[in-house]
DNA sequence: CGAATAGGTTGTTCTAGCACAAACTTCGCC
DNA sequence: GGCGAAGTTTGTGCTAGAACAACCTATTCG
């Protein structure tokens, strides 16, 4: 009782889909909400589950994956605070397209999947800006798509760390940290590789003063040769 | 005007998005559409452009482009009779994510833009049936991804005629026959992969009675192989 | 504190599938 | 009815990057 009504109406009035809103409706919104909190590793909703509910992350860093028959695993995207998930209902879903997972220690707010559409006729604005980023999302995958379609493993990583940095990094005097524990795996299964090939990647950049790396700790020194290395065009050898 | 007028309701009564609507909308609907023709080979609307319409196809095939800055040209998905098209304001975008060209001679109707909000108002059910469409498309992009990341060329061009073949596709005394010109290099630019290659794995099936191609022609004999070729886990090797 | 575990590096081998080349077939059209 | 363009086939390299193996280095936890 008293977790909910400490509950600041700051928390979410700046995020895209209440951003328009009135502090009355933000308050409604937040006194609906349940917070909840999850330790690394933990499993936030799982593929194939009934959506039940749609979440906000407030704080923290979640990884969105999806995993073959074949037990291979694919990391969709990374979700930073600030950003919906879970949003099935959004797009006419009774069952969570992929999995989540908390990276790190992480706070959400949830909703029962029901008020979704109390939200999106009652909110103005709601609706609108939840499908600007569904509209969003399906472009990153359609951008996805186009890479492993087309370009070497070696564009595709600088790409993801690229994208990493620029989403969730904090900036020290090394360079662009990203912000959460990434490990080789976890870069090879955003990119389609394996965790060998990026290794041997971080290493060579690592020679030419591109990144900096450790164990699950990724720094972007030069973000300028990064994006050149994203840039090459494999088919202008002429 | 006279052929606005012969615009049959029956055309598209029974298309998802417009199932559930009195027949009056119906009308009404139909009375604020556009017809026109596209022949073969002839762009619909293009990547970047402003979209300023929105399209149901009633008649023909259309192929969804995308191309890269090195100028490779990825098939994101085709577009069948009934399928709405070029539905950027549904995702909050004002610009079309990829291109469309009309595979054979094709009929569509079209609106403009921004009529796209009065029908999501006012037609009970257009909104929903449409955001359907939308999530149906996500998963696709998403399936797409994860084979791309993690199925070998053989599995994934399995999968896209088999896909085809189920999307679109006429049953004649051979097998099931897709329905629309499909050349090799269609096939390796809707997988990743090279003419060359797609070209030599129809040959093999063709040897096993999987397939039968001629130019711009595929036939699905044996889907049973097809799916079993498909579904086959490159891990599985113990 | 020391063993177990998770993560990282690097060498070696091997192959799927790309690149390029060349010839063949089918179709549309003047 | 024959020419050119578009589509297909097939052969011959060749290499990016996967697979496997072995070893190393942080972390964690009993």
């Amino acid at each position: 009782m008293s977790s909910l009504r400490s509950l600041d109406e700051n928390l979410i009035s700046h995020i895209p889909p209440f951003r328009k809103l009135e502090r009355v409706d933000v308050r409604e919104i937040l006194d609906a909400a349940t917070p909840k909190r999850f330790s690394a590793g933990q499993t936030i909703f799982e593929e194939h589950e009934t959506a039940e509910r749609f979440f906000l992350l407030l704080d923290g860093h979640v990884r969105v994956i999806r995993t073959t028959a074949g037990g291979d695993q694919v990391i969709a995207r990374h979700i930073v605070s600030g950003e919906l998930m879970g949003i099935a209902p959004a797009i006419g879903r009774t069952t969570y397209p992929a999995s989540a997972v908390a990276i790190d220690d992480c706070l959400v707010l949830f909703w029962p999947t029901n008020l979704w559409s109390t939200f999106v006729e009652k909110y103005e604005g709601f609706a609108t800006e939840t499908y600007k980023t569904v509209g969003e999302r399906i472009s990153e995958a359609n951008n996805h798509i186009l890479e492993l379609a087309t370009q070497q493993v070696e564009q595709r990583v600088a790409r993801a760390l690229m994208r990493l940095a620029i989403q969730s990094s904090r900036t020290t005097d090394e360079g662009m940290e990203i912000d959460f524990p990434l490990t080789r795996q976890n870069i090879s299964e955003m990119t389609g590789t394996t965790l060998y090939t990026v290794s041997r990647l971080l290493s060579a950049w690592e020679k030419q003063g591109i990144v900096t790396s450790g164990r699950k700790k990724v720094v972007v020194t030069d973000m300028g040769k990064l994006k050149s290395l994203a840039d090459l065009d494999p088919m202008a050898n002429s």
